[in-house]
DNA sequence: TATGAATGAGGCTTCATTCAT
DNA sequence: TATGAATGAAGCCTCATTCAT
């Protein structure tokens, strides 16, 4: 199935953008690593930008779907919080990759992200809708108090992607996932009524 | 003067570093921007890497020096925090690029740092030692909670770095310094006892 | 066939080498006497310096198989060193870039070779332990004088290199194959009881 | 004096361009070591090329001083053959550069030194015409064999030039000036009646 | 679809040489 | 004479992309 493979190259190429950065990949080095033949890379991708717009939108997919997942569940911001902390540091167990990507790939390379409407942010787009769905839902159940969206954005997954970081640098001395609920509830701290 | 022009070839390199990124700024581009002929780069670095490590190192003096100021004024921890928060969104409407270094390429090229201790991480390590002192001063004044450092830690910067991102994808209608007394009071009731 | 094609970018790297030494012997030159691109050559030879180690294994397994053949017959010691320096000049007169790689790249260029074992020595060490055959051969056979093996080895192939040399300044009025039995009987007279 | 200096950066020049080869041997590297500026080295030297042509003729001036020498002794010529393989070798042992440049420098450099007359043969003329002599002289007094006059050249100079590579690799258990009996005779056997 | 050889532009870096001081 | 910053051409090598098979 064409369709198997595409995403098992953006898999692939996922991981390594993650591993190495943009530049350090390259297309000779997912072809090997798919045992795919360089050219027949081209015939699912057009080109090497492509296929890191296209790891974006999945990987941004991913964490909008886990998010959204909590949103509909029947439960406190709080919790929310809490259990978007606890996926989160899952994913970054399982799959760091998907989170390093956007420390490693899309923060640093904006040119190859920015032509399309706001400069590639829109590819975050569903997430980011979901994260103000979590915020205005928390301001309904009179849990959150009014602020700005962009100021609790920061500070959510501001604080998300600092942990990431650390961790990444390897300075920390636990997994952060062991701190989930402290982290869940400075971030919650700073939200709350 | 030599030294002169070596710093004013660390600021040309550190504004496209952050611009661009640090593959996407060529030496024959900082030459151009400096107009130097690329030769004469190599007279005063003797890499593309180290010029990126000595950005690093200029970039993290700054913030730690601003920083250092601060934590040195007699001052409530609360009233530091907003003032680091100031002086922080300040450094960004002047000299942007020294914080959008860490952003585009700090975060985003470990390999490039990393070989002098953790990672590289070392570079950045007098300004973390101040954020360090900042925090053991709010706590020993009682306004601070007890809490894991790199928790706290990611709060705090994860925050500003989020504000600072947002700022660069200019989906802010607003610049972050009008939202000063927001964030750093986001960032404090995180903080606070 | 890559093989074949690996082989061909040898030999007119040898021949370049020889020409023109190692270091005015560019890649771009060699693309373009192959009537290849510049990259192209690289996914036959992973550097400029590895190209020039292929060459002296080349060169060195050609001397040394053809010395071989000659120890391997019947004849005389005498007759051997006759043959040999028949074949040599041979060599000379067909291929003289065998010859002349060393005395123009490997001579010369010890850092490009020095590596592995006895700085690259190694690399020549087929060739060398068939003089070694030769001269204990003659020794057993009561035709050469017992003398230390270095020195034998410099007076024959010291010789032999020595015409080469002039031959290549050309000074020689006369081929050194026209020459060669009395080269032959002047290495023989070195070397007999 | 200026004369001096001239001959004091040629001396530096001689044991860089040994030592490293030509191609390796920078300006800015000479001069460092001569403690002087880039700028004033040339002038001295109008170029890098003519520094290594006026080394050639210094070293070149040096063996045919010291053969010439012994030439005029009056001892036997296998004491004279004797007598110059011990002064080649003690060059070797205190100031191996000049006869390593030959090697190093000359036979791998053709196009640096062929556009006067013989392909930059000429360079070495005074040695060249010593050798001659010395080979006269030996005929006359019915100790040497006639015999054409560079094959005999290649068995003296080959043997010694052997000898001096061999120590060059590090091959050589012994330094050669202690088989410079063995040496000598080796030549002496192919030269004499 | 699949292969991988081929292309060629472009990046980093070096260095002989010049020149203003 | 002396300095060393400056120039710019050129070399090695990489890699996204194409294309003949």
């Amino acid at each position: 199935m064409k369709e198997r493979k595409k995403e098992s190259i953006l898999m692939t190429s996922l991981r390594l953008f993650s591993k190495n950065g943009f530049h350090d990949t390259t297309i000779p080095l997912i072809a090997k690593e798919m045992k795919m033949s360089v050219g027949n890379i081209y015939n699912y991708f057009p080109s090497k930008n492509n296929l890191a717009k296209c790891a974006i939108k999945f990987a941004s997919s991913i964490l909008a779907s886990t998010l959204r997942k909590i949103n509909d569940k029947d439960i406190s911001t709080k919790e929310k919080i809490y259990e978007f902390v606890v996926a989160y540091y899952n994913i970054i167990e399982i799959s760091p990759e998907i989170i390093e990507y956007f420390l490693r790939v899309y923060l640093s390379n904006r040119s190859l992200f920015s032509q399309e409407g706001d400069g590639g942010f829109e590819l975050a787009r569903a997430f980011i809708d979901e994260v103000e769905r979590l915020f205005e839902d928390g301001v309904k159940k009179r849990e959150f108090r009014e602020q700005k969206f962009f100021v609790a954005f920061s500070v959510f997954i501001g604080t998300l992607g600092g942990m990431t970081f650390l961790h990444g640098e390897r300075v920390l001395k636990n997994r952060p996932i062991n701190c989930a609920k402290e982290i869940a509830d400075a971030i919650y701290r700073s939200l709350k009524v």
